[in-house]
This record gives C-alpha cells, structure tokens and sequence, in this order.
DNA sequence: CACCGTCACTAACACGTGTTATCTAGGATA
DNA sequence: TATCCTAGATAACACGTGTTAGTGACGGTG
C-alpha cells in the first residue's frame, strides 16, 4: 500500500495551508475563499486522491458516524432470516446518510456478553438493538442515560425510543379465520425460549385472540422452540405428542413454522388437513413453501430502515415525531390453514 | 451522558503521570513498575471505568481492530440465509480476538458501489469479500496492492486469499445418485446472474458430472434465478415450460430450491416422484422442508471464521500456511430424490 | 571519590484532523 | 497622516492515546 495523503500533503500541492484545505473542503458556506484557491485546492485534492483520515476525525469531532447493531442472541443469527432483513434496511438508509454499521451479536444465556464497551469506546454514535430481552438490564440503563438507542421490538420502557410491531390486531384476524374454520383446539410454538418480550408479546395477542372468541390457551398448549426450524420440529414433536387434540398452531415465526410442518408430517398429520399452520414474520420464502404459508407479516426491512432513520434523526439532533412507533402487521392468507378435521 | 473518563483523570487519581497509566494498562510485560504503582494504576482505572477512546488508540497505532464485511449484492442479503451464517462465523472469531466487524452491502447491478472509501480512509484493517464477481476490477486492484483482504469464494486471482468451497466431488456424487436412479434430463436454476464466481463453478461442475456420466447440460437446461425464492419459482416455471423432458433440477441454493419445488407443484408435479431436486449449501432448514432437502453442504459458518481467522493472521503478521484454502463439500442426500418417472 | 548501571518513572513528541483567534495587506475614512 | 475596516489566509490549539528518549535517585564498583 502506498504511502497515506494528509490534508498537509494536499496543502503543499495547492501552495496553501493545512487550515485552507480543511474549510475549503468542509465548509462550503464560509465564502472567505477566493474562487481560484478554492478551484485549486479541490484540484489538488482531487489529484492526490485525498480522503480524510476517519480516526482523526472521530478524534476531534467526538462522533464516527457509525451506529452500531446489537443482535441479542448469537444463535437466531445463524438460523433465522428475519436479522438479515433488518440488517438490508438498515445498511439502506444508512449509506445514503453517509453512516457506518458495526455488528455486534451477543451470546446467548442470561446476561451473556454486553455490549458497553462499543459505547464506552466511543466507536459508536448509537445503537440499533435487535429482539431486547425483558431482563437486559445493561440496556436500560443505556436508554435511562440518554445513550441515544433505537429498539427494534420493545422493551416497554417509558423512555426507549422504539419501531414496534403490534400483533394483537392480524392475530384477532388469524384467531376468527381459524375459529370460522372450526378449530377449537389451538397451540402455539414460540420461536424463542420466554424472556424475550416479542416472545411473550405473540403469546399474549394470541391469548386475548382466543379469549374474545371463547377460547383459551392453555400452558399445555404452548412449547418454546429456539430459533431453528429443528428446534421447532423438536417443540411440535412434544406438544402434539402432549396434546394431540390440538388442530391448529401459531408457529413463533416463518422459521418455526417450517420445523412446525415438517414434524406435523412426520407425526403422519397432512396440512392443512389435518393441521393448521400460523407463520409469523412473511419472510420472502414463506410464499413459496409447500403449503404457501398463511402468516403474519411484519415487515422487516421497512422496520430497519424505521429505526435506522430514527436513529440518525436523534443524532443529528432533529426533532422526532414519535419515539415510539408502533406499526400494524397484517394477515397473509395463503394456503396453510383449512376447515379442522372432525 | 456523564463527561468521558480520560487515562488523563485516571493518571491524576493514581498520583502518576499518564505515561505511567498506559504502559501499566498495556503492557504487562514491562516490568518496571512497582508492583504498589501498578496496583494504584489498576485501581483507579476500574474505580473510574476508564475506557480508552478508540478513535485515538485508532489514530495512533494506525490501525481500527475492525474488518469490514462486504456483501457484493445487497439483494442477496434480505432473501438468503446464507450470509448470516458466514455473519455468524466472523463475529465468533473476532469476538475472540476482540476485533470488530463493519458492514457494506453494496448495490446490486454492474459496477455499482465501491468500498474504497472504507480502505481509504483507514476505517478498516482488512476486508472479507462474499461472493465476489469476476468483473469486479476494484477488487482486483485492492488485491495487487496488498491490501489485506479475504475472499468467501474466489475470484481465481493468483494472488488471492481465499476460503472455498470446492463443489466437484460432491456435485460428481449427486450426478451418480441421479443417473443411477435412472435420470437422463438434468437441469439447473443458478441462484444468481451470470458473472459471480460460484455461480460459474457451480454450472461447471455440474456439467462436468454429466459429462462423466455420458450426459450433458444444454444451454436450455439451465435457467438464471436472483437470489430469492420467487426468482427461484419463476425461473424454474420457465425452464420446466421449455424443457419438460427435465426430471431433475440442481438448484443454486437452498432458498432457490424452496423456489423450484414449489413451481414443480405449481406445474402438477410432485417431489421427488415427478421431479428430483438437489439443493446447495444446507441451510439449517434444509432439513426440514417438505420433502427434506438433498443437497450439497457448505458449511458457511466455518466458511466464516476460517476466512476471520486467516485475516486476522495476515493483519497481526503470522504465517499464514495457505492462502488459498480448498474445502470439500459433502453431498447430504435425503428426501428430495427418487427414481426417474417412465 | 568518580563512575556506572539499574530502578522507577516522566516529559515530550507524534498521529491527522477541525476550529478559533489572529495576522497581513490594502483601501477607505476621519 | 493615523485609524479603522475587510477580504483572504494562517498559526496555533485541541482531541486522547502510544511510545521514545530521557531524568533523577540510589547503590555498587574500581
């Protein structure tokens, strides 16, 4: 690699000092220039190749224009498609404000890793927080600090700024549609074990769906799976096992709900037949399953980019509507769900 | 947020100058302090918290601990589960030897988005590449410059570093399953345009498995999907359409085989007993569709943090023993295969 | 007693940038 | 002529750290 180019290198190409260079470049508004040093600063810049030394900048400006993503648990990166979703809205608004994404992903187990040395290091500006869990405590500290941090779910903090999904209204619509298909008999299999507040949030909407048509949902009827389709596969497994009168069920998310069909099969029940399948998340591929898969779709680009524009506003300092905005999913219907078997 | 701590507050409270503060943080090994000096130091450090300002540390020592993650098609990222899993790798390693990991995913198209920036400006060490194309000529120049970079794939450069996986041997098998099973009209859905790598090596060993076999691989056999599962559902539709003498399809990957398998059924046809499908890359679902995926495995998460590794090595100046290493993939065989219709 | 070496520590520089206060030349004003 | 202003440019500081060259004290050696 060749030798670096400092704005001083610049500076003596274009006969000028190191200070011309800096507010040439950086300060259009500062009109003090004569025209021609101007041209002829650019033209040396432009010859030399000349890019600002970012280590020097974060230095004396006191921010890196990097937000950084923390991923809550290290294992749902590996096998769920929802991260990377984000991750594109993100890195979507992100490069056109000119900022950075550092990735951090934590490892799993309760108070597992943390993530304030990126903070404290001042190597980033913000943070984007995926799937919090209700326990992190680390976290609220951060947001009661006014570390300015963006959730992507909730934490139910009075203060946290957040883009949200609520699930209670398209679930009430999954709910009926299975209720006017005649199922009574209806399980859940979460996608992550309980402490996650997206977990015990899907739970609940599923619940008050099934109470306001009468029905319930009974401990017996929910298993937490753990983020893979296998560990879906497995949870199915134990609860129809458990309770084989159960003829429709929630899968926790898209991921899920392929382990929810494959062990559904494997227990001989055909579906939608013989069960009912509920996804959660309409992932790009959960068109194209085998049944097309009815679920709820969140959408998760546009849910990065919310909070990665969010995010920059704060920073910026520009006022925001809302902090706490909270987004309508939707029902997709396909062809997972049919009239229960009798 | 509270004022920042600096070696500076951490020098004053210990009753030492900061020069004291720095050798005693970071290098245990001169041992010209004082054990009581030390001690203090240490003390002090933790009673404040003291973190040192990455920016300086960066602007100082000349390099970031950060390795930047190019994705060369941002498209790829939101529909594949491939790239979290290479994610998943990365950050495994680079957590251990404490680096960090940047992420760019540049625009999909031809020529579209650079990462000079990110070298230029000295944001990153070194730079992990997924997926190259070959026509990528700023690659080719980072490389032939020295700049410290590792490929996920391979551009087939000389003087590459790379981690490959190598799709022969076990594309060879897959072929042996299918012929023997009675299959003469193989076809392939790749899962992206022509122009990246894989997708050349993959066709190509494909081709040359039916060779051996006394078959081949006409131009009309192979269709071009774009990532996603509904490119992979068209492109196949296509293909079935123009050449429905075809009994089996290598797909791209996996999420393109989610694609395939559903326009099959589309187009009336079962898996496996009308249409045989091979997968690419065994994705943690993959074992878990309908039917169970036989496919060729890549492991991506090693795929991952061997490339993290051997960057690494390269950054902090070991040997490395071979910069271009080969892996072998492993034909994975399950449901999705069975003898060819008459 | 002069000299040397070691121990424990520090002053001072370097990294590359953004920004503020200051300087200079030249013309206008009193 | 002395003073003031302005346009055009710059010297000098700050950011927080790692590192090199050096300082002073003290004990041992010839």
């Amino acid at each position: 690699m060749s030798k670096r180019v400092t704005s001083h290198d610049v500076a003596r190409r274009a006969g000028v000092s190191r200070t011309t260079v800096s507010l040439v470049l950086n300060r259009s508004d500062a009109a003090t220039f004569s025209p021609e040093t101007r041209e002829r600063v650019l033209q040396a810049a432009a010859d030399l190749g000349y890019k600002p030394n970012s280590a020097a900048r974060m230095l004396v400006s006191g921010n890196s224009e990097t937000i950084g993503l923390v991923i809550s648990n290290k294992d749902i990166l590996s096998v769920d498609a929802f991260v990377p979703q984000v991750l594109h809205g993100i890195g979507e608004v992100n490069q056109r404000h000119g900022f950075h994404v550092l990735l951090e992903s934590l490892a799993s187990g309760p108070g597992a890793g943390t993530y304030d040395h990126l903070v404290e290091s001042r190597r980033i500006d913000g943070l984007i927080l995926l799937n919090p869990r209700q326990d992190d405590e680390a976290l609220k500290r951060l947001i009661e600090n006014k570390f300015p941090i963006v959730l992507v779910g909730t934490l139910r903090h009075p203060e946290e700024a957040s883009i949200n999904y609520s699930a209670s209204a398209s679930t009430r619509q999954a709910v009926d549609l299975l209720a006017d298909l005649g199922h009574r008999n209806v399980g859940m299999v979460a996608f992550a074990p309980p402490g996650f507040v997206a977990v015990e949030g899907r739970k609940e909407a599923l619940r008050r769906g099934l109470v306001a048509r009468g029905l319930d949902l009974a401990d017996s009827a929910v298993e937490h799976a753990n983020f893979s389709a296998e560990s879906g596969h497995a949870a199915t497994r134990a609860l129809l096992t458990r309770r084989p009168d159960i003829t429709a069920i929630f899968a926790g998310n898209d991921t899920i709900a392929i382990g929810v069909i494959s062990a559904a099969r494997a227990l001989g029940r055909r579906v939608p037949e013989d069960l009912s399948v509920v996804g959660h998340d309409d992932l790009p591929f959960a068109a194209w399953l085998s049944p097309a898969l009815t679920t709820i779709r969140n959408d998760a680009v546009r849910q990065g980019a919310l909070a990665a524009e969010m995010l920059i506003s704060i920073l910026e300092g520009k006022p925001v509507a809302e902090r706490r905005v909270r987004l309508q999913s939707e029902l997709m219907v396909r062809q997972s769900c049919a009239a229960a078997p009798r």
